[in-house]
DNA sequence: ACCACTACCTGAAGGC
DNA sequence: TGCCTTCAGGTAGTGG
């Protein structure tokens, strides 16, 4: 587990890309839905709405996956924690993998009419997938905060969404109201090289230095899935999960990259924070 | 409204 | 072919 990285942004926004050469353009002739849910009741009908339908464009919002589909519907997909997309069959003179046997926890595959099929592997399944109309919205979408990589995510936002927060800061970060994409990974990197403790109160942080850190921490973890793209076609074709390296997370008892202090866990909301004592102030 | 906590689910890891 | 407990994490729902 150490080392591999669960859906949060990049991992998401990687899916995307390696994705969307085998998806945009071409279209989906079969469709198997093995299972009537994930985390919810799949959408009714829904090898029907699939099969037949070209895919126009394949876009990312936050830690979701939206396939824009020529029959006007949008198909939903969320990863959850342990959700996982291999691509096998050969597309556009590119070899990704032999189509594997069946596995276990196969819930959804797509066969593409360039001969690519798409796999969608959820063991816990708090994954989703739902299709909806492309000129409405989503109930899971519509109440996300900004895009952290985008423009309306700036230092006047952030500060005026953390001051009217009474929780600490990592819970802050964490809220897909405040930022839409984040996960505990992500979240307590970005506080470690802020130098801030995760219980710091979210109203008397400093936005300024949070929201170019934010990005930072992102676009490497992006360039480092984008990275293993280059791979994966050669290997197993598992989109999504990379090595990537932390400085703190899941480091609990080792040295501080910085000042050697061992590393500390901390549960907040549920959830574990990994920071250093000596580094990151209250 | 805001916030903390829990359920959901399976598999990996560790203690004994 | 070991059993049991704990833990992981995203998000919707619940209850304070």
């Amino acid at each position: 587990m150490s080392g591999v990285t669960m859906p949060e942004l990049p991992e998401v926004e990687t899916v995307r890309r390696g994705l969307h050469p085998v998806m945009a353009g071409h279209t989906i002739v079969q469709a198997d839905i093995n299972r009537p849910d994930l985390r919810f009741p799949l959408p009714a009908n829904m090898k029907h709405r699939l099969e037949g339908a070209t895919v126009l464009n394949l876009r990312r919002r936050s830690k979701y996956l939206l396939a824009d589909l020529s029959t006007g519907e949008t198909l939903l997909i969320h990863l959850g924690m342990s959700g996982r997309i291999l691509i096998s069959g050969q597309s556009l003179g590119t070899f990704y993998h032999d189509h594997p046997a069946p596995q276990k926890h196969d819930h959804v595959v797509l066969h593409m009419s360039n001969g690519a099929r798409i796999t969608f592997n959820d063991a816990r399944r708090f994954g989703a997938m739902d299709l909806f109309a492309t000129s409405a919205s989503h109930s899971l979408l519509t109440d996300l905060g900004p895009e952290p990589l985008g423009n309306d995510f700036n230092e006047t936002y952030l500060t005026a969404a953390l001051a009217s927060r009474k929780t600490p800061i990592k819970s802050a970060l964490l809220d897909q109201h405040v930022v839409a994409g984040l996960g505990n990974i992500y979240v307590c990197e970005v506080l470690f090289r802020a130098r801030i403790h995760p219980a710091r109160l979210a109203a008397a942080t400093p936005a300024a230095p949070l929201v170019p850190l934010i990005r930072e921490v992102l676009l490497e973890a992006i360039a480092a899935g984008g990275s293993s793209l280059k791979d994966y076609r050669q290997t197993d074709g598992e989109l999504g999960y990379f090595q990537h390296r932390f400085q703190v997370y899941d480091r609990k008892g080792q040295p501080c990259p910085v000042c050697a202090t061992p590393i500390e866990r901390l549960v907040q909301s549920g959830r574990s924070s990994f920071y250093c004592p000596n580094c990151q102030r209250s």
